[in-house]
DNA sequence: CGATGTGTTGAG
DNA sequence: TCAACACATCGG
């Protein structure tokens, strides 16, 4: 079953910056399965000489790039990557195959991949496919889309990451009940610390990743250098964190710049301060940001008061960004944590809802 | 047994 | 890099 070992080291890019004419494809939920052959080719003709209808043994190819016939009448999703062929599982639609091809070239080759429909740059809703591609790997990627399950991690993906309208932080927990909350209690790994420099938190907006870590933890993608990239954490309130990740040529560093001055203001970072990085060990490689006062002096964390309302039986959260001039104290960090962590629970997992 | 997807080739 | 095609192998 396994074949071609995908190992990440794509580092070559030499990418075709021709943007293909795209159909932006409807948010479609679940095709017919009838396994009608309306592609291009003929798949039967008619020896008029003996007069019995033949099968031809040509299958009709298909109009979708990365895209095979298969001999029963189905379509067979295929990417090339080092002169090898990675299989991409077989569907019932040509569509469906060309689909799953696209998400193959945005995950092998970058934002700029040729595709059939999809051209995932730009629209501020794609973000967070983005980051999923970003943050699996293409053997998990491909994995998916021959198990089909791409889109169904895909929203479970969103759900983790809650829904925020133009900006707004709201977060929906939902699988979290108590102590055994999956969220709470989920396997995370440290990736590293860093504590931060008086740039870091001053005007210059930005935090740098010391390069070592950013390119063991965060490799950027072949053309998204430059632009970079846009990485969500998540922070011990649930709260995610938006940032945008990339590399500056002029300083030859990675930096965390669109997003991280809010940060430093809401949990008043000051220049001592550790910032630590950690990301799930889960399959949803779900990012997480924490922080803490300068190691051995007694910090206190500003607490903002967080609001909570009941809405279709679940709890949102609703936490206040700016003016967080805080008036209260006598919680360290640890103790901080606690409290937040206990006003978190009893809810019901609501998952899978729109599952296929 | 039918379906899958690999081996392989030749075109671009 | 890519699809076409044959067919070995998989899995129910």
């Amino acid at each position: 079953m396994d074949a071609t070992s995908l190992d990440e080291s794509t580092t070559t890019d030499s990418a075709s910056i021709s943007p293909p004419t795209f159909t932006p494809f409807p948010p479609t939920k679940s095709p017919p399965e009838s396994l009608c052959r309306v592609g291009s080719g003929t798949s039967v003709i008619f020896d008029s000489e003996s007069g019995i209808e033949a099968e031809s043994r040509k299958l009709p190819s298909s109009k979708y790039k990365g895209v095979v016939p298969q001999p029963n009448g189905r379509w067979g999703a295929q990417i090339y990557e080092k002169h090898q062929r990675v299989w991409l599982g077989t569907f019932n639609e040509e569509e469906e195959a060309a689909k799953a091809y696209d998400i193959a070239a945005q995950r092998f080759r970058g934002r700029d991949a040729v595709t059939n429909f999809k051209q995932l740059a730009e629209a501020e809703e794609n973000d967070i496919e983005i980051a999923f591609l970003d943050s699996h790997s293409k053997a998990e990627i491909v994995d998916m889309l021959r198990k089909h399950t791409y889109n169904d991690e895909l929203e479970q993906s969103k759900r983790n990451y809650g829904l925020d309208v133009n900006g707004k932080r709201i977060k929906v927990e939902g699988g979290v009940n108590s102590f055994g909350s999956d969220r709470v209690l989920k396997a995370r790994e440290q990736l590293f610390e860093k504590t931060v420099t008086p740039s870091d938190v001053g005007k210059l907006n930005r935090l740098v990743i010391p390069k070592q870590h950013a390119e063991k933890h965060f490799p950027l993608q072949s053309g998204s250098t430059s632009k970079g990239v846009l990485l969500n954490f998540e922070d011990v309130t649930g709260k995610v964190w938006r940032f945008r990740y990339s590399y500056w040529n002029s300083s030859q560093s990675y930096v965390l710049t669109k997003g991280w001055s809010r940060f430093v203001k809401e949990k008043n970072l000051k220049a001592g301060d550790v910032v630590s990085f950690q990301r799930s060990t889960g399959p949803d490689k779900q990012l997480y940001i924490d922080w803490k006062g300068r190691t051995g002096a007694s910090v206190e964390k500003a607490v903002e008061p967080v609001q909570m309302m009941r809405l279709f039986g679940v709890n949102i959260f609703k936490i206040p960004g700016n003016g967080v001039d805080k008036m209260n104290g006598g919680c360290n960090g640890k103790r901080m944590r606690e409290m937040e962590l206990l006003s978190i629970e009893c809810i019901k997992k609501q998952r899978m809802i729109g599952a296929v």
